[in-house]
DNA sequence: CGAGTTTGACCTGCGC
DNA sequence: GCGCAGGTCAAACTCG
């Protein structure tokens, strides 16, 4: 069994959505087609695979299977396309039964165990890493990213950046740096799932048109019926 | 002047 | 308990 086979039948056609509704630049995706993860990633260019994985894996991720199946289906779908890899995903749940305080950083919690309160790292629902060749380390993926942090981590020159979704109320992370070993490479780990629209999101006929906004500027303006 | 970036300090978890 | 490494905070700074 395929790989993309192995996604499709897994994940329920309809709550994939068509990376380019209409009209769509990348004629081998079909209009009528749902798309697993596999082909999803078919339709961008490595530009745009970043936007992508953000707007459409924590969607499949949060569809009604067994871990260990998630797992098995991104670690396993090790080459999207030649210039980007998923390398990791969803984080595990936690099972604590009472939250007691938020404390100062909002993506920890306080709960109770034996020995009193214990200051624990809320799950963020998923986390996805993936690796892409290109020149550039900060893609437009759609969202406006805030920076909070930078670090040099162990066993790589590069430094780590670390940026923080900026629309407000929205705990999105993303940690960016590129590979020790091949610093042709950008290596991008979002964390969480977006509590919004994008800003950059174009609609069509009252659908949204999912593009980053370097995408969504190719098309003719008359393709599209309102804006 | 507000929003975003930089960067040193601080916090936390983990291995020994 | 200690030290290390990763992650985050927040004051200072920069830029439009």
């Amino acid at each position: 069994m395929s790989n993309s086979t192995f996604l499709a039948a897994n994940f329920p056609q309809s709550k994939i959505p068509n990376p380019h509704p209409h009209p769509h630049p990348h004629p081998h995706l079909d209009d009528q087609t749902s798309y697993s993860t596999t082909h999803v990633m078919a339709g961008y260019d490595h530009y745009h695979q970043d936007f992508a994985l953000s707007k459409y894996l924590p969607i499949l991720l949060e569809l009604d299977q067994p871990e260990e199946h998630a797992m098995s289906n991104f670690t396993t779908t090790a080459s999207l396309s030649q210039h980007s890899t998923v390398l990791q995903e969803r984080s595990s749940g936690s099972s604590f039964n009472s939250i007691n305080k938020v404390p100062r950083n909002p993506t920890h919690m306080q709960v109770k165990c034996r020995s009193g309160l214990k200051r624990v790292k809320m799950d963020v629902g998923c986390r996805i890493a993936f690796r892409t060749k290109s020149d550039i380390e900060i893609m437009d993926d759609g969202f406006k990213w805030r920076k909070y942090g930078k670090k040099m981590v162990k066993n790589s020159p590069n430094p780590r950046n670390y940026y923080r979704c900026s629309t407000q109320g929205c705990n999105v992370k993303k940690r960016v740096e590129r590979d020790g070993e091949d610093s042709s490479y950008v290596i991008t780990t979002y964390e969480g799932i977006h509590n919004h629209e994008s800003p950059s999101m174009v609609y069509c006929n009252q659908m949204p048109l999912s593009f980053p906004t370097t995408t969504a500027w190719t098309l003719q303006p008359s393709h599209y019926s309102s804006i």
